[in-house]
DNA sequence: ACCATGACGTTTC
DNA sequence: CGAAACGCCATGG
């Protein structure tokens, strides 16, 4: 952010989002998936860094759609309310129970551009 | 420059 | 089959 403002983390930033916006109305992906789509599958990691980092800019990232391999709602707490996650997902159509999305593989969204 | 942390994932025990 | 450890990459102290 300062220190010169660096703008290789700004590209990063940009692609994942961008991934994160492809995800369809009542569709969810994960993190290792996006990850996976900017080359470092393995970078899972970063994606949630960057999902975090959302948080700072004006863009509207649709972060309830993206959870864990597992299908959990790992990143609730940082949203605005715990319960705000759960709350967007059921509102798209998506069963939440006990932090968990049911039928996981029926929602996953896989196929970026 | 080193250590600790994280909205994860895979492998190992 | 479940829990723990390791790997990954970038950021902050």
């Amino acid at each position: 952010m300062l220190k010169g403002e660096n703008t290789n983390k700004n590209n990063f930033f940009e692609s994942v989002y961008l991934l994160v916006r492809q995800i369809p109305y009542g569709k969810v992906s994960t993190y290792g998936a996006i990850a996976a789509h900017l080359g470092s599958k393995s970078s899972a990691r970063m994606v949630g860094w960057a999902m975090n980092a959302s948080h700072n800019i004006n863009e509207s990232i649709p972060a309830h759609r993206v959870v864990n391999r597992k299908g959990m709602l790992s990143g609730k707490l940082h949203f605005t309310h715990p319960k705000m996650m759960e709350q967007l997902l059921k509102n798209e159509g998506i069963v939440v129970k006990n932090d968990n999305i049911l039928h996981f593989e029926a929602h996953f969204w896989n196929d970026f551009i």
